[in-house]
RNA sequence: CGGGACGUAGCGUAGUGGCUAGCGCGCCUGCUUUGGGAGCAGGAGACCGCAGGUUCGAGUCCUGUCGUCCCGACCA
């Protein structure tokens, strides 16, 4: 494949766009790869279309591999698949939503488990027929709230999305694991530094998931990862250790003592220290027990109140909270709603009032970290005043404990004795689940297993982000000066310039391009005649292709110049060895 | 949905209520130039986001609306 600048669809930009903050965006839109058409909606231009692409490429490659099979639903859907799983309501205002000319409803595609589950189920009907795996590349529409950074979170976006079936639980184990080989093998392929780590559901539901993250300071998602061991995990899905129950026959029976003007935690703090000093150590906001009140708001508009123990030291963290809720929402309990319980005092809630047993009846659940014996600090449910010495078991029983807590780095880890956590920040580039049988369960998806006898198949579900990929990984590699692509997303091997006005450099230049082109390499040629040498230059480390070879003023020495654009090193080479030379290199 | 910033040519921008809305990049024509975003000359290109309003007069002031970006909320 052989491309000349001189007619190829682009246009370079000198400065960077002004609605972009992100650098991978402001590149993209720069060099010429992609232009914003609607809010989180961008057009493919040729130099894009090219990496996107290979990107889908490389992933087809490898779902091959596994013996996964590719098909293609349409992104036009109709309303029912959608409402036998709950999802026209649950996903709200996330989907896209149209009706046709005799007002049926149809919405654009979020995401195809129910597609894929009623192709299954209206082909295959014997546990003979499995395992199986299907997948497809497709355009998926979710109408975000906030898309941001250019491709990185879009309201159309291409993602490969599969789903296995099997009859048992232990091969859907095979079906995840091969997966996930694959994943690894797609990843490394596309050249990016990643983690893998242990994710929630979310709202497709289903039990083990596992999240692959690109590292990039711009992501969205943070994950942390143990000093010691392997652990890795997103703190959505971070779940606290829980200490051993501790002793507590010693200690005084809990007693409420006045404390003025305290309704926050900091202020308590500095109150317990002043009026009630300990000889051994001072009092801090992890001695306190905080008590949250959160409204549920669940999908079909009914409402719950929630309260939340955690130690005063930690917020709650929505996200987590929610990641286990879901599809339910969390919102603060606002003043009108905590009114109508008057037995709760703002500042100065305690455990006394809250639990399903309690006059409140509001449902109370405490972090992992408030097991039996410990004892807080605590609302005494009246103004100004706190309960000391209250132990967790003996003088109050939550509900059950929640993950609400925020995850701190040096927390320790989880998984093992010694290690502790800490964070970074990722874009999630693939997202890999063990459904289990909520969907073919919701839309009846059974087969006759040996004995005869319908049994309910398992499914997985498993995407990457196309469209995502191609911004997280020019955000991974780029540099000051433009993109960066690794070798094997890159939209063209070599990009050959051309300088000068004389002809013999250009007709030189003409020879290496259909020398190359025929060896199989693809190239972008700068063959534009009125152009200078900086704005070749610029250009082509802007857009970013792997070699830039220019054919110029060495040529009259026999030889051309090739520059590595990531370490800026460059080595001249004698023309009548530069195929084979450049060949080699592509194809090292 | 809350807070903030902002909408002027393809891109980046200037513009105390007052002449024909200015500049740079890019684009077109001609000449010169050709190893790091060239020079000169001449051009084309803007219902100043949209809709109302105030005013003798609005890019500029007011109201509404749509949209963009950032933070939060939300979300693979």
């Amino acid at each position: 494949m052989l491309a000349r600048m001189s007619t190829l669809f682009l246009r370079t930009l000198r400065e960077d766009p002004a609605d972009a903050e992100v650098p991978s965006h402001k590149l993209l839109v720069r060099a010429g790869y992609i232009r914003r058409a609607a809010p989180g909606i961008y057009t493919w231009l040729p130099l894009g279309l090219r990496v996107r692409a290979k990107i889908e490429q490389i992933i087809r490659e490898e779902m091959d591999a596994i013996g996964a099979q590719e098909v293609s639903f349409p992104a036009l859907l109709p309303r029912e698949p959608y409402e036998a799983t709950n999802r026209w309501t649950e996903y709200g205002e996330g989907i896209f939503r149209l009706k046709d000319r005799k007002d049926g409803d149809y919405l654009l595609g979020p995401t195809h488990e129910e597609m894929f589950t009623l192709l299954v189920k209206d082909l295959y009907s014997s546990y003979k027929d499995l395992p199986l795996s299907l997948y497809q590349i497709q355009t998926k529409y979710r109408d975000e709230a906030r898309p941001r950074a250019g491709l990185l979170r879009g309201r159309e976006f291409t993602m490969k999305d599969s789903y296995s079936f099997d009859v048992d639980d232990a091969g859907l184990d095979v079906s995840y694991q091969k997966h996930r080989d694959a994943y690894i093998r797609i990843f490394d392929r596309l050249g990016f530094e990643y983690a893998i780590v242990k994710a929630t559901a979310g709202a497709m539901g289903g039990s083990k998931s596992e999240e692959f993250l690109a590292k990039a300071a711009v992501g969205e998602d943070t994950y942390v990862r143990c000093t010691h061991c392997d652990y890795a995990a997103n703190v959505e899905a971070v779940q606290v250790r829980p200490p051993a129950p501790q002793p507590y026959d010693d200690v005084p029976a809990a007693h409420a003592e006045a404390t003025p003007g305290t309704p926050t935690i900091e202020t308590l703090v500095d109150h317990l220290n002043q009026a009630f000093p300990r000889a051994d150590r001072p009092w801090t906001a992890a001695d306190t027990l905080k008590n949250v009140l959160v409204t549920l708001k669940h999908p079909d508009g009914s409402t719950e109140p929630l309260a939340i123990g955690l130690p005063g030291d930690r917020e709650v963290d929505q996200k987590r909270l929610e990641g286990q809720l879901e599809p339910i929402e969390v919102v603060p309990m606002d003043e009108a709603e905590l009114r109508k319980h008057p037995g709760l005092v703002k500042g100065y809630i305690g455990p006394a009032a809250l639990g399903e047993k309690s006059d409140s009846g509001i449902r109370y659940l405490v972090d992992p970290r408030v097991v039996e014996g410990t004892r807080w600090v605590t609302g005494a449910n009246v103004e100004g005043s706190h309960v000391l010495d209250l132990v967790a078991g003996r003088d109050f029983t939550p509900d059950g404990t929640i993950e609400a807590a925020e995850v701190r780095d040096g927390d320790a880890c989880p998984n093992c004795a010694e290690g502790r956590l800490e964070s970074a920040k990722g874009i999630e580039m693939g997202h890999i689940f063990q459904l289990g049988r909520k969907y073919a369960d919701a839309l009846d998806l059974k087969v006759l297993d040996e004995s005869g006898k319908l049994v309910t198949v398992t499914m997985g579900s498993y995407g990457i982000g196309c469209t995502r990929a191609v911004a997280a990984i020019a955000e991974g590699t780029l540099d000051e000066i433009g993109l960066c692509w690794p070798r094997n997303v890159a939209p063209y091997d070599i990009h050959l310039v051309a300088t000068g006005k004389d002809e013999a450099v250009y007709a030189a230049a003409e020879q290496l391009a259909r020398e190359l082109t025929e060896a199989g390499v693809d190239v972008l040629y700068d063959d534009r005649p009125r152009v200078s040498p900086g704005v070749k230059f610029k250009d082509a480390e802007l857009i970013g292709i792997p070699t830039i070879v220019t054919v110029g003023r060495g040529l009259a020495d026999g030889v051309i110049e090739v520059k590595d654009r990531r370490s800026g090193e460059r080595r001249d080479v004698a023309v009548t060895e530069a195929a084979a030379h450049l060949t080699a290199l592509v194809n090292a």
